[in-house]
DNA sequence: CGGTTTTTTGATCACAGTCAAGTTAGGTGG
DNA sequence: CCACCTAACTTGACTGTGATCAAAAAACCG
């Protein structure tokens, strides 16, 4: 796997002036919520490639914003295997717990080096109480959230392995596309084949030999760390995709 | 499938006195509050069995709460497979979407007769605005749901038929204990095999061959609408269940 | 009691998993 | 810049789980 992804920047100390507050596809929020929001934030920080940014079982202590690079939120079980729930992206938010009482039920990785931003939990829960719109965004942030949930459960329980790939590619094209960081079928691609079969329910073979067919029929290649969508519109057909899931959303 | 159901009962008109705020497992909610909340009821309504409560590609326009009997939420695809998403129990809410103006991405169709309480959207985005706790619920129940839907996907994709299968049961079961609706490893089951099929993931006749199965094992059994849970610990490590997400949380 | 839905059982098949061996690419250090 | 080492990818052969198709039996409901 190259590792084209160049080291990750960390954010700006100012909210107001984070680039991906610029990006359409972002919900916008006003100043003054953001500034609380700035005040609530506890600090911004480099996690290295491949390393776990929590664990299952911790208590959940803060709230993550990506603001560089890519994650996965996924589950491991006893029999050793691992489920993707979810490969995040910069400015996707993780680690909201209905219960922080309760320990963390998933984990959250790294794939490439990434930047995000720390909110503590508490920080969190005085945002809603102080900031009823607040509450609302968190809402939203969590129903997006579960709205993706859905899809990729459907896409696993109810489709074949050949369409379960091609709607997982198109989709993270979509939302690559949404933050403005793919152009003319092209965008950054650092995933593994086998966390590709992580998030997919295969095995890392069946990806394989997918990636190969796909690209012999002219859809879609992965190639040196990059994804490469070669015939959109055949590839929406061919897997049924649709793009309803991926709403604007708030962040932060 | 034996209707053990009995016609569903209606709400009382006070939100004080539901039955279902009784039950331990649900995390109280302020006398002060639930006045509010009970204001913002729209109206409770029965919902005959086998009908769909809304569709996906609706627009929504409100939240419910199951107040008696069973229903379901699930995602039809154009090929004609059914996934469903969860089971709803009593004191499950559903229909909460992250963008009111965005179209509802599931449908919710009852497998019993129903009883539910209904919220106009504006009533609950009202009360978010009102009551800051209120926006803290919602976002616990949401993420609730979240952590229930990963743990769906965590167990069709990555585990056996027979597992898969186990899993449900006792999920379903330690669903109805929390409710006080379950005793002696009995509790009402009103759902067919097909189903039960379409949650796992898996074609009826294969959770037909399976539930044969686990009934010879001594492990569990579902005849006339019930379900026996006949070897609770030996099902338990057979699949690996552990009922962690299915914590206490708040409900309407 | 009769019609319909659901469950049950059997036979066959195919998709994707597993195992194993070989190839390529990327990263590291001389 | 090249040699080496490891991790990732590739390919082939075989297997098995669970799907599909079909037909009979049972349960349910009016």
């Amino acid at each position: 796997m190259a590792n084209t992804h160049r080291k990750a920047v960390l954010p700006p100390l100012q909210c107001t002036s984070c680039p991906l507050r610029r990006i359409d596809h972002f919900k916008s929020i006003a100043k003054d919520e953001l500034a609380k929001i700035e005040r609530a934030r506890s600090g911004a920080r480099h996690v290295r490639a491949g390393s776990t940014i929590y664990s299952e079982g911790d208590p959940p202590a803060e709230i993550f914003t990506l603001f560089d690079g890519w994650a996965a939120r996924s589950k491991l079980l006893e029999n050793g295997k691992r489920q993707i729930l979810n490969i995040l992206l910069p400015g996707d938010c993780f680690g909201v717990q209905p219960d922080m009482t309760s320990e963390l039920n998933h984990t959250a990785e790294t794939i490439t080096e990434v930047a995000l931003c720390a909110f503590p939990h508490d920080e969190v829960m005085r945002l809603v109480r102080d900031l009823p719109r607040f509450g609302w965004q968190l809402c939203w942030m969590l129903a997006h959230e579960e709205s993706v949930l859905s899809e990729h459960l459907t896409n696993i329980g109810r489709r074949t392995a050949f369409e379960r790939l091609g709607f997982f590619l198109l989709e993270i094209y979509a939302r690559m596309e949404n933050r403005e960081a793919a152009a003319n079928g092209m965008c950054p691609f650092p995933l593994r084949q086998s966390d590709i079969a992580d998030a997919l329910a295969l095995s890392a073979e069946t990806v394989n030999r997918l990636l190969a067919q796909m690209d012999r029929d002219g859809l879609a290649r992965v190639s040196r760390g990059r994804l490469y969508i070669l015939n959109r519109s055949g590839l929406t057909r061919a897997c049924e995709f649709h793009d309803r899931f991926l709403t604007p959303k708030p962040f932060l």
